[in-house]
DNA sequence: CTCCGTGCAAAAGATTTGCACTCCC
DNA sequence: GGGAGTGCAAATCTTTTGCACGGAG
């Protein structure tokens, strides 16, 4: 077991909740590829690969609380929400690529100190944001010509 | 009957698209609060009080038509998609009232020539973006203190 | 007159919930 | 042992679709 997910289960029990079973799987399936982006159904389709008696709803209700808690980022688009473990390090945002829909990190912030501009500039206090940047992959880039 | 409203008709008939009574009035109830989201129902509900044979999914329909042909713009967060008037002028970004929904409109693009960089630093090749900026509209904000 | 657009009803897909039972701490 | 967590089934919410009919151009 990694040290990664060492880090995970513990960080559960500190925030007061039950290592389960299922909370397990789920977080060895989103471990074991932390660049993708997994809908509810995906994550339920590996995770019953590995366990039978794991419920489509046990999904749900715990992607539900690891999102709350912190160690699970939601995102939403094309129509259902897609999951993927949180980097506990850094504030960052995704390059996402159309085509084979794996995401890339972009490992800082392009709003960087625009919080304090907009608020100047807009009587706007703004507290979180969404950045999400859609394109082609090294792989799936059209042939340059 | 306000310019812009006529503007709107414009585009669709030259669209190729028909002027139905259904999407005249949806055009004006969206016009009618240029800086509020509207869900489906949302619009629906306000359609309906000006004319009750118009169904819902017309409402939903002609919202895809609308996105698809440029004049509304589509955001989706909290479970649902959002729907506003498209300015038509420049690409821009949404500051989003947590409390209030209401939203305004940050003039700019904070990614600027970001592109250039990310397809330099990552060989991603971005496309396309979402820049959804969250928090507290001037009426909103919390007592300072 | 001709299709694009619409109403209606039903389906599809995503997500949530109530309840009894289970099993982690 | 107690309460958080789960399985199951059903409900709910959002969005989509098939089909026959109606109205804008």
């Amino acid at each position: 077991m990694t040290k990664e997910l060492v880090k995970l289960f513990d960080t559960l029990k500190e925030k007061g909740l039950k290592l389960t079973s299922a909370r397990r799987i789920i977080l060895e399936c989103l471990s074991s590829s932390p660049n993708q982006l997994y809908t509810a159904l995906d994550l339920f389709v590996q995770v019953r690969d590995k366990n039978k008696r794991v419920n489509f709803s046990t999904v749900y209700r715990n992607l539900e609380v690891l999102t709350d808690c912190g160690l699970v980022q939601k995102i939403v688009f094309e129509g259902s929400a897609k999951y993927q473990l949180r980097a506990e390090d850094s504030h960052h945002h995704h390059l996402i690529c159309t085509v084979c829909n794996k995401t890339e990190t972009l490992p800082y912030c392009p709003l960087g100190d625009l919080t304090e501009t907009i608020l100047e500039e807009s009587c706007f206090m703004p507290t979180e944001h969404i950045v999400e940047i859609y394109g082609y992959c090294r792989e799936c880039r059209p042939e340059k010509d």
